[in-house]
Order: C-alpha cells, then structure tokens, then sequence
DNA sequence: ACTGGATCCTGATCGC
DNA sequence: TGCGATCAGGATCCAG
C-alpha cells in the first residue's frame, strides 16, 4: 500500500504525539509478518522513550538511546494512534503503549515488519537504498549514468529501491505520465533531458502527495484514522479506458510491467 | 552481475 | 446468490 507520501503522512501523525513519550508496555499479538517481530522488545523498551521519529525511504523509524525501532508497512499495514479504551481488532498485530495512547500496527496482509536495530548498528535491509527522491542526491547526474546501465524498464528502475527509494507503483506510473515517458521504454533509451524530466516529476508528485496527505486506494488510513486526499490527483492510475486529463486526446491503457499493474496514455508518453 | 518470476498473506471484486 | 479465479499500494529470494 504505503508509498513514501504515505509513510511521510504516517510519521508526520504520529511524531507529535510519540516524541518524548515513555513505552509503559510492548503488545504482540501476531508476531508472523514479513519477518518475526522480535521476541525481546517489550524487555528492551518498557520505560524507554521514543528520541525521535524518522523516515528512511518506505521505513518509519522510531528512535530510542538503546536502538531504533523500524516498522514497514507493507503493502496493507497502517500505524494510528487510538485511545486506550479501543478494542483490538483482527489484524491489529503490534502495539506500543504509552501513558494515555496505544500506537497500534494494523495490517490485514501481513507483508508489513517490525525490526529492531541496536545503537550503532545499520540494519542490513536500510543498507543497501538508493537517495531519497526529496533530496539533492537524487538528480539528473545521478540518475542518467544508472539508467544508461540497465537492460530492464525505465519503469522497473524507478520501482528497484536500490537506485531511488519511497517511489511504488502508483507514483512509478504518475511521474512517467507527467514526464511524457512510456513506462514500456528501456532504461537506457532516455535521453538526459528526458531523465531530467523524469527525475524532475518524481520529486513534484510525491511533493504534492505529501501535501494532500497520500493517497487513500482502499484502506490506507492517516494515524487519526483519516483518509488521504491524493486520490482526486492522479491522472493515470486506476484510470484504464478514462480518457487522458493531460492531452484529452488518448485513452489510459493498463499494461503489466514486471507483473505489476501499469497505466499510461499512449498519445502522449513516447 | 542483472533480470524477471515466484512468493509471503488476507480480503475485495470480477466473471460465470 | 454462490463460488472459484484474479487482483491489490512491497520487496526479498532464487533460478537462469
């Protein structure tokens, strides 16, 4: 489910309340998600309190003096933050209490993770992610040389977070919409100018996403159990048949690109 | 070294 | 209405 404008809108709802905030009690009810949920935790972090709170690509990152608690969401999990009088639901797997709040992790798939990484440790999974597409790092020189290289889909490559992280398939086949690209065109036929398009769009769209609170498909939900408002923006995802918002000429199509769901609008990405 | 496919899991929706 | 097939926002692992 969670893209980086997702995931950015899950910290963002929760750091006001959980910075500073004391774990008075660690609850698993489902430890089989992606991985295990460590055994250890409610050991390691009752009476400890939350430092920080950070995101790292689609990771969220809760930061104590001991170590980090790193939470993924998967492609269905969500993070709020209820009262202490709210029942435990189904898939309601992980809680950290607090004084007056339980932050709780929901997630019907469970292909979400809860992880922990002690002080001054990388964790092996953050280890090997590419810029974070908000930043500098990620840019046109950056990126061209790594598109040049590739046999696979322009659009693969944006998926792959190796070369940029936080971007998933809703926003893959955005930004390729907004860029004028076909997500069907080889990496490394992208001229410079086109990549600076393409890197240029990314950025845009996420931007704006974060700003509308990310996108709400089915159940993605915000920590006070909103909905994020992004969905009235996309222009091509979800939208097969539907005429282009862009040109007005073309009609979207849905393709499969690395078995993934694809939308793009043949009259105006080439 | 790269690339694409299978895979983990549950629930909603589609087509017959 | 009922039931099986298909499809979901992710990303690791594994075979070729």
């Amino acid at each position: 489910m969670p893209e980086l404008p997702e995931v950015e809108t899950t910290c963002r709802g929760i750091a006001p309340y959980v910075t500073h905030s004391k774990i008075t009690q660690v609850i698993t009810r489902q430890p089989k998600l992606r991985w295990p949920i460590p055994k250890h935790l409610n050991k390691t972090l009752i009476n400890q309190t939350i430092i920080q709170v950070s995101r790292r690509a689609k990771y969220i990152n809760l930061h104590f003096s001991c170590g980090t608690l790193i939470i993924h969401l998967g492609m269905s999990g969500r993070l709020s933050l209820v009262e202490q009088t709210h029942i435990a639901q189904k898939h309601d797997h992980f809680e950290l209490h607090f004084s007056d709040k339980i932050l709780r992790l929901t997630d019907p798939r469970r292909f979400g993770a809860v992880l922990w990484c002690a002080s001054n440790t990388i964790h092996p999974l953050l280890n090997s992610l590419g810029p974070e597409p908000l930043s500098s790092a990620f840019s046109s020189q950056y990126f061209h040389p790594i598109l040049l290289s590739k046999k696979s889909t322009v659009k693969s490559v944006l998926l792959d977070q190796k070369w940029v992280v936080g971007i998933g398939n809703i926003y893959a086949s955005e930004a390729l919409h907004i860029s004028g690209i076909s997500p069907l065109r080889t990496a490394k036929s992208l001229s410079k100018e086109e990549c600076k398009k393409l890197v240029q769009a990314c950025k845009n769209i996420l931007k704006k996403a974060i700003k509308a609170g990310g996108t709400t498909l089915k159940d993605f939900k915000k920590s006070d159990g909103k909905p994020g408002y992004f969905k009235q923006q996309l222009n091509v995802y979800g939208r097969a048949k539907a005429h282009c918002m862009s040109c007005q000429i073309g009609i979207i199509e849905m393709v499969k690109v690395n078995q993934r769901s694809t939308f793009y609008c043949p009259s105006c990405q080439k």
